[in-house]
DNA sequence: CTTGTTTATGGCCCCGAGTGCCAATAAGGT
DNA sequence: ACCTTATTGGCACTCGGGGCCATAAACAAG
């Protein structure tokens, strides 16, 4: 660990992590993440495969960056949320901030998130990052409702944020010229229509809108 | 491929699936998934390590089983459902149908899928399986919606049905005693009470019922 | 009984990811 | 010059996974 900015003794470090990522995301759009080794991206780091290693734990981790300090930066705006403010809008908010994106790296941002929702390998290691994530989000609606992170509303409620996250960036991903707050603003109200048993209308010109009556009542309504 | 019951010609199987998980589900829960190599399980099940290559196309693939036998059971369900039930009900339906146990294997499931949701290295594989699924749940959807399977509604039913019963599974592993049907029934409510920004009164002892302002429209709860 | 044909088996060898170990390197301080 | 400190990177190893191919074990036809 490197105690802020003091120098200290010992080696200087050869590297960086952005320097690591840069090499590393050249070799992805040239060859894709599958025909990239890791000593591919180590010689082309001007590093030996051991050391990076030390600097990211497995190549699945790459892509991902610093994701530790964005996590840190969530749990910072949900805390700042005033506390009247329905659970709600408060997650709706943070996951908002979250994903706000300086103009400058919105296409850098976009690759990065191709590679990682399109390539099976990341696609399954990311799991392990949006548990961190659901758990940042549980733990505050936790906090709200006087349960534990792990009762069944604020595990839920994990779940089903990251599941409209995700939904939100896979469209953004398909859709060239959308942007992404406003399909992560979309995805709550699609969310509710469905809840309520009534079908959106479609914004594509072939659907056809078509209303639900809702009479099943075994299980839904309390 | 063996054609159907015809035994044709050619060197008989050596073992099977079932075969081969059993003795992989042995030992993992001996020594744990991670500290049994495939060498291991092909020695158990008496086979060579590269004939249970050909049986499952990967170590986390064992715990999984025939998965995509339940898959073409769920297709089965949401097609056979009327046309004039809500969509969220069909789905709901196919959901609870889909996860029915017979009580004989109840706790056999429950150690496959304590596996499979502890384990970080399945926790993660796990996802190119809840796509497939995933993309069931919004094949159907589209198909009521008059949508495409990758529009914004379809591919977010699909992913908040995941996160339902993801969240149910979870709960249903923490509470020995608990039914997974009813958590399954128990998530949509819950889901449904999140969106209307109403706080679920806590079920338990330790939780103080906390109301939020429902500045967000109409309020369902008694 | 012998000779094909068919199909599954499993050994051999390869690659790539990831880890433990440890000597070498490059700083700062005394 | 010498010590302390921290990083580097080479070597060897394990494990998952796949390509190749000779071989075993069934059945059918001669």
């Amino acid at each position: 660990m490197r105690s802020g900015s003091g120098p200290g003794a010992g080696r200087p470090q050869a590297t960086s992590h952005a320097a690591i990522e840069a090499a590393a995301f050249a070799l992805f759009d040239e060859r894709g993440f599958d025909d990239t080794t890791v000593d591919d991206i180590a010689t082309a780091a001007g590093i030996g495969r051991r050391t990076l290693f030390r600097y990211f734990p497995s190549k699945n981790d790459i892509p991902w960056g610093r994701f530790d300090d964005s996590l840190s930066g969530l749990r910072a705006t949900l805390a700042a949320v005033p506390d009247d403010w329905p659970v709600l809008d408060a997650v709706h908010h943070a996951v908002m901030e979250f994903n706000r994106l300086d103009d400058t790296v919105v296409e850098q941002h976009r690759q990065r998130m191709t590679l990682l929702l399109t390539t099976p390998a990341l696609q399954a290691h990311s799991v392990l990052r949006y548990t961190e994530w659901r758990h940042v989000i549980a733990e505050y609606a936790a906090g709200r409702y006087g349960l534990a992170p792990d009762d069944l509303l604020p595990r839920t409620i994990g779940h089903v944020s990251l599941a409209l996250s995700l939904s939100a960036y896979e469209q953004w991903l398909r859709e060239p010229d959308s942007r992404l707050t406003d399909l992560l603003s979309q995805t709550a109200p699609v969310l509710r229509s469905y809840v309520e048993g009534v079908a959106a209308p479609p914004r594509t010109a072939t659907g056809r809108a078509r209303r639900q009556r809702g009479s099943k009542g075994t299980t839904v309504r309390p």
